[in-house]
DNA sequence: AGCACGCCGACT
DNA sequence: GTCGGCGTGCTC
């Protein structure tokens, strides 16, 4: 420890930021030394009590050593000089997101970093740039390809593609030239309200293309729900860009490859980032459009760590990365066909410019809605007679259908009857849900498996009898209710089953995807992930089995997520106007419901996205909910319930001077819907305002309470809480 | 958050 | 006699 004070009037104070949580009694950023100044936004290697940690030098505006003890200020122990440091845009965005959804700076800076940094030497990455740079200078003429190379893990680029080929698109329709026009005239954020099948992706590809042509240094991003189920998405941007350089960023990546995807990113060798939530957090310094596709998805909305919107901070981005220059620097187009109510609701007050495409691409008819009144059918009925026939005809004539399900698995449930025995599981308050494939009963909240018992576990009877249905069972059945039913070949009808159990080995989805497109299969029997991204152009029937649950849910957002699932789902089919003509089908959105007088499916029929978001709109305004209200939630752990109960009470209470709090509705704690998972018991407590930064003033004081409850006796057992800005779920 | 130090139960 | 539980405390 011969850390000489007297030095350090020859040194560098430096502001530098690790990953420390707002909590652990450390300040934002911690006061280190050097040799020399060094510009913010460098990243460095710094020692904290024995670890050595990745660091993010910050701004310090009159930082000094005052404070600090002589000699307390430790040395910087590298520079990661060989990469140019993240600009002040991005630390404005990190540090806007730690604020807004208050996380400490340095867990959201660093989190946002590829992981891979965290464990490299300086020397190290310098090392691999230098490699880099090698291979781009070695043969300049395919860097672009190289980089694309990088981006897939799988070689399912075409191999047509020439390196420097400029692949035109398509024509634009006049509904679609007009779009691209009104938002390249623009400089407000857009909503680019379009049906399934009207070429969103089209208006993407062009806005990118106009861009990167007309400047050559311009970067843009481009943002999907999930990458892996959107591969079409993917390839046509790989396809149309690749002598740019396209990079993915997504959680599905090696680290390796998140790191090189992120670098070429972050030097400017990739101008085209695709990617998931977390890649708006790239390092884009010559950012200039953010495409949000499927803009309401809920998947944009990170539930861990800092839970961001990645949505809402593409539109704060933008707007920071045009920061002192024109308003049109940075550009974010928003696209859906159902839009957030949010969004929505921006659109229509001016806030955000509306382009809107009512027409299908081709002409292609939007499907039917065909409502089944399941209080008029046989008892018992799994699939409505009607709906079975029609599947059959379908298969029959070469056509594909596709059934959503909600549920994975067999059964939610196992029951005995004799005595009320259910499948619980023993760490949540739970069911098990029961998987015949491989006899186990499997907990989806904590991941508990157990063989299926042979008798009862409470009384011994061998009559246990599965409750419920899931799409395993599903598949089953089809295959049994369909088994007199011929393809067009004569063969018996081919049911494939998709869901997070049967596409778990690496490839697979892919694997059976591709069986699907080549009709391998009649029937696609899954959850909700076969409704997103992809295109099967011989589906002509998509039905949803079992879609009263979001009619009814406690979670105000249930109407809205199930009318954008029915209709994205019903977008998968007809996609091909040209096959559904020469087969003279009908493509139809099969809907069975107890309730088919709700009115969600009034405007379901009219594929009305505008009267639906209009009336929830209205509903929300009625009851002051978001958007006309602003939420936080916050969610304690704990070993016992009372415990984590009492801490969100005891915050509360102690809350009650803080700034804001006038504005505010704290509402009791309340046990979570499931309210144990893992043997670890959960509340949450709903804080509601009409004003944001009265919210955001109480939230940011109040953690400081948060902290202070915890050492409360009637708090003992508390394992952590979080706050959630802007929650989905309640 | 990590990672230490620190004091009480079942194993070589 | 040690290994290991998680309860406090500190990290520029």
């Amino acid at each position: 420890m011969a850390d000489a004070g007297d030095l350090n009037l020859s040194l560098t104070p430096l502001a530098v930021v690790v990953t420390t949580p707002a909590y652990s009694g450390l300040g934002p950023a911690l006061t280190y030394v050097h040799d020399r100044p060094l510009e913010p936004g460098t990243l460095v290697r710094v020692p904290l009590g024995k670890r050595e940690l990745l660091g993010l030098v910050w701004e310090a505006p009159g930082l000094s050593l005052e404070g600090l003890e002589p000699g307390q200020a430790r040395a910087v122990l590298q520079v990661f000089d060989a990469i140019p440091p993240l600009n002040a845009a991005w630390r404005g965005l990190a540090s806007f997101a730690a604020r807004y959804y208050q996380r400490s700076l340095g867990e959201v800076a660093l989190a946002a970093l590829p992981p891979q940094l965290r464990d490299l030497q300086a020397e190290q990455l310098a090392r691999k740039l230098k490699r880099l740079a090698k291979a781009a200078a070695g043969n300049p003429k395919t860097q672009g390809r190289q980089v694309n190379q990088a981006a897939d893990s799988e070689p399912q680029m075409p191999e047509s593609l020439s390196v420097g080929d400029t692949k035109a698109g398509p024509e634009l329709s006049p509904e679609q030239a007009i779009a691209l026009q009104r938002f390249q005239a623009a400089d407000r954020p857009a909503l680019l309200f379009g049906t399934t099948g009207s070429g969103k992706t089209e208006i993407y590809l062009r806005a990118v293309q106009e861009l990167l042509e007309q400047d050559p240094q311009a970067q843009a991003l481009i943002m999907v729900p999930e990458i892996n189920l959107t591969p079409q998405l993917e390839a046509r941007f790989m396809e149309r860009f690749a002598r740019w350089g396209v990079v993915s960023l997504h959680s599905g990546l090696t680290p390796a490859q998140r790191l090189d995807h992120w670098l070429a990113a972050h030097q400017g060798r990739a101008r085209i980032v695709l990617g998931t939530r977390m890649a708006i957090f790239a390092s884009l310094p010559q950012l200039r459009l953010i495409v949000v596709d499927e803009e309401h998805d809920p998947s944009y909305k990170s539930q861990e760590g800092a839970r961001y919107s990645a949505r809402d901070l593409a539109v704060y981005r933008a707007k920071r990365e045009s920061q002192g220059r024109s308003p049109a620097h940075c550009r974010v187009l928003l696209g859906s066909a159902t839009p957030s109510l949010e969004s929505w609701r921006a659109a229509e007050i001016g806030r955000y410019l509306k382009l809107e495409m009512p027409q299908r691409i081709g002409g292609g008819a939007l499907p039917r809605l065909r409502l089944v009144n399941m209080n008029h059918q046989p008892k018992q009925c799994v699939l409505a007679p009607a709906l079975l026939e029609s599947i059959a005809e379908r298969a029959a004539r070469g056509e594909q259908s596709m059934l959503l399900l909600n549920r994975r698995g067999y059964a939610p449930v196992l029951a005995c009857h004799a005595c009320g025995w259910k499948s619980d599981c023993p760490h949540c308050s739970a069911h098990a849900v029961f998987h015949k494939i491989d006899r186990t009963l499997r907990c989806h909240h904590c991941g508990y498996s157990s063989r299926v018992p042979y008798a009862c576990p409470g009384c011994g009877n061998l009559d246990i009898a599965p409750v419920g249905r899931g799409t395993e069972q599903l598949e089953e059945q089809l295959v049994g209710l369909l088994a007199h039913a011929r393809r067009a070949d004569g063969e018996p009808i081919r049911v494939l089953r998709l869901d997070a159990d049967s596409t778990r080995a690496k490839g697979s989805l892919e694997q059976q995807l591709a069986g699907m497109h080549e009709g391998e299969f009649d029937v696609l029997v899954g959850t909700q992930m076969i409704a997103k991204g992809h295109d099967f152009r011989r589906i002509t029937l998509v039905a949803s089995v079992n879609a009263d649950g979001g009619l009814f849910a406690s979670d105000y957002r249930a109407p809205e997520r199930l009318f954008a699932l029915l209709l994205q789902a019903a977008g998968r089919a007809g996609r091909d106007a040209d096959f559904v003509a020469s087969q003279g089908a009908a493509v139809e959105l099969w809907v069975q419901t107890w309730y088919p007088e709700h009115p969600l499916f009034a405007a379901l029929v009219q594929h009305d996205y505008p009267a639906f978001a209009t009336q929830q709109l209205e509903e929300r305004e009625a009851a002051l909910m978001p958007p006309y209200s602003f939420q936080a939630l916050v969610r304690a752990e704990a070993r016992t319930q009372e415990a984590a109960q009492a801490l969100l009470n005891l915050a509360a209470q102690a809350g009650e001077p803080l700034p804001g709090r006038e504005h505010l509705t704290l509402y009791p704690a309340v046990p979570m819907a499931i309210q144990r998972v893992a043997n670890v018991e959960r509340a949450q407590m709903l804080i509601e305002s009409d004003s944001r930064p009265a919210l955001q003033a109480f939230l940011a004081a109040w953690q400081e309470q948060l902290q202070l409850a915890r050492s409360q006796p009637e708090a003992k057992g508390v394992l952590r809480w979080a706050i959630d800005v802007d929650p989905l779920a309640i």
